[in-house]
DNA sequence: TTGAAAGCGCTAACAT
DNA sequence: ATGTTAGCGCTTTCAA
């Protein structure tokens, strides 16, 4: 590959001036500003960004760790990271940690290594990854889930309200016996929403933890089912979860919404196509996005400032699924 | 941050120990690897990546260009390609174009800059994208679509078998007059799909170009149901298209495979779910996304071999919405 | 306005 | 087995 020095020799100039003119100075000649892009042109020349990373001591990267890229989720959320970065001048990479918390810490300390000028997080739960983070020097944005003991930028839905919105729409559909099925402790939206359904309840909880995956409704949907105490509506506190739940009352013949009723917090893509439609929490994705993303330019650019909490409404769209 | 010379300082040895003791030298006295370690921690010492990846000439990271991370056929490609380059020891970083030419071209120009170890694209089409990375030396997987004019490793799925195969199924079926939703010219899933379609149909084509995106699918069906030569079946090119397709028929109260058969390429998440659920051409996506991770790594290790073109079959998954 | 030179933090010859 | 040293490619003072 050609080097700034390559150019420099081909269009006779410095490499500084070289320099100078890729990175846009207005201190030069204009006669040297043509010479030196036709050497450019001719060379192929392409900037080392590693070599101009370590110069600068910086680097225009964002690290995006998100918790499951199967998580229709994160889709809408990153779409909007992408467009204020964009207009900020920074390029987003995606890690996917896929709730494994060994994979983010790797991530965590890939980011940290590749000197990445920020990083915004959907913290799959290990408080080693938080706590390298919160030490290290990098700004951070905490998204969807707030970073295990961390005084940090965060942008959530409010979890607690939309989950207690799900519970007495249940109860004023006429349920009685209403479940739960949460995600893993540590993990905030898990235990915000499970919080949100208990206080919403008149009677004593019904509490099945799983992960926050399709199988892992499944297997608590099943569970519920054949358990003495038999509930007659479920709160699912995320989106995969609950299709995992619909699919294993479809296969079990359980009718929804007569026999058993359903919420689900979070969108998911065809919640109007699928049968029952799924009653669900729905999260402003795409501004839970931007919102973060802002922070983090802020935040880059004022690092010692105080850090910002901003609590998003959670909206509940209620469908077939609730509908007794 | 500490820097190496801290460490070395720190611990009373060179910067070359430790780094020797860094990489797993085996030639460093076990006194001096622990007295390193110790400073290491002490100092909450983090390897620079980028002095690092300078001084190497290389790095670890791979680029992975996705056309839209909206569209849940990636979210088990990215997955086979993690698990190989995590074994090989690379990490992959996402870049999503989102069907975007200058996107993609962002993304090709950061992968070059940051001097990314390898690259693997989906290509949104961008000719230009596609020259940039086959004059550069940096090793190239194509996946999922061919790359403009490439002569690099290629995983495809057969396109134009599947298409074929899905248009026979609808003749089968007993419909008619069978139309063809298809993506953007230039595409190859595009291109080729229809040719599979057009290929399988005794009679002349009836085909509508649109974006791969739900919208596009919406309205490409909106348009067949008022044209005079209304079909009877469609054979829709991809999966969100499909759903646009399904969603409009929906809509219009058209039955459904009643008054229209439809089959989608690429499955969709809860395929089974929808109603009328959804006959689509499955593809092996986690094996599509090993094998490019395993072209990339085998390219990597002999940059002047012959490129390689995998082909994997794809395969009908009938379902309600073409059984008449 | 331009060039010379130093140095970002690390690794790898080479020397000891 | 360990240290010395040069240099990866770039940017940015500093001097002219």
């Amino acid at each position: 590959m050609a080097t700034i020095y390559d150019v420099a020799r081909e269009a006779g100039v410095s490499a500084a001036t070289v320099s100078r003119v890729l990175n846009g100075a207005r201190t030069v000649d204009p006669a040297m500003v043509a010479r030196v892009l036709t050497a450019v042109r001719e060379l192929g020349y392409r900037p080392n960004a590693v070599a101009r990373n370590l110069r600068r001591s910086r680097t225009t990267l964002w690290a995006v760790i998100i918790s499951d890229i199967g998580n229709p989720f994160f889709t809408a959320t990153v779409r909007g990271i992408e467009d204020v970065a964009q207009q900020a001048g920074y390029s987003v990479v995606l890690c996917n940690s896929d709730e494994d918390p060994a994979k983010e810490e790797t991530y965590v300390a890939a980011a940290l290594s590749e000197q990445m000028a920020g990083v915004i997080i959907s913290s799959s739960g290990s408080v080693k990854a938080a706590k390298t983070l919160l030490e290290s020097p990098v700004p951070v944005v905490a998204i969807d889930r707030e970073l295990p003991r961390g005084e940090v930028d965060t942008v959530v839905v409010d979890n607690e309200a939309g989950a207690r919105t799900a519970t007495e729409h249940l109860l004023t559909a006429g349920y009685r016996r209403i479940a739960c099925i949460t995600g893993p402790e540590g993990v905030s939206t898990a235990d915000l929403r499970l919080r949100g359904y208990a206080g919403a309840l008149p009677s004593e909880p019904l509490v099945v933890r799983t992960d926050f995956r399709e199988q892992g409704g499944y297997d608590a949907m099943s569970s519920l089912l054949s358990s003495s105490d038999r509930p007659d509506a479920v709160f699912v506190a995320n989106n995969l979860m609950a299709v995992g739940a619909l699919r294993c009352l479809a296969d079990r013949g359980v009718d929804v919404p007569g026999e058993m009723g359903l919420v689900g917090f979070d969108e998911i893509p065809w919640a109007d196509l699928v049968r029952p439609t799924l009653t669900t929490v729905a999260q402003p994705t795409y501004e839970l996005g931007r919102m973060a993303a802002r922070l983090l330019v802020d935040r880059i650019a004022t690092p010692a400032a105080k850090p910002a909490k901003v609590v998003l409404p959670a909206e509940l769209r209620p469908r077939q699924s609730s509908a007794r």
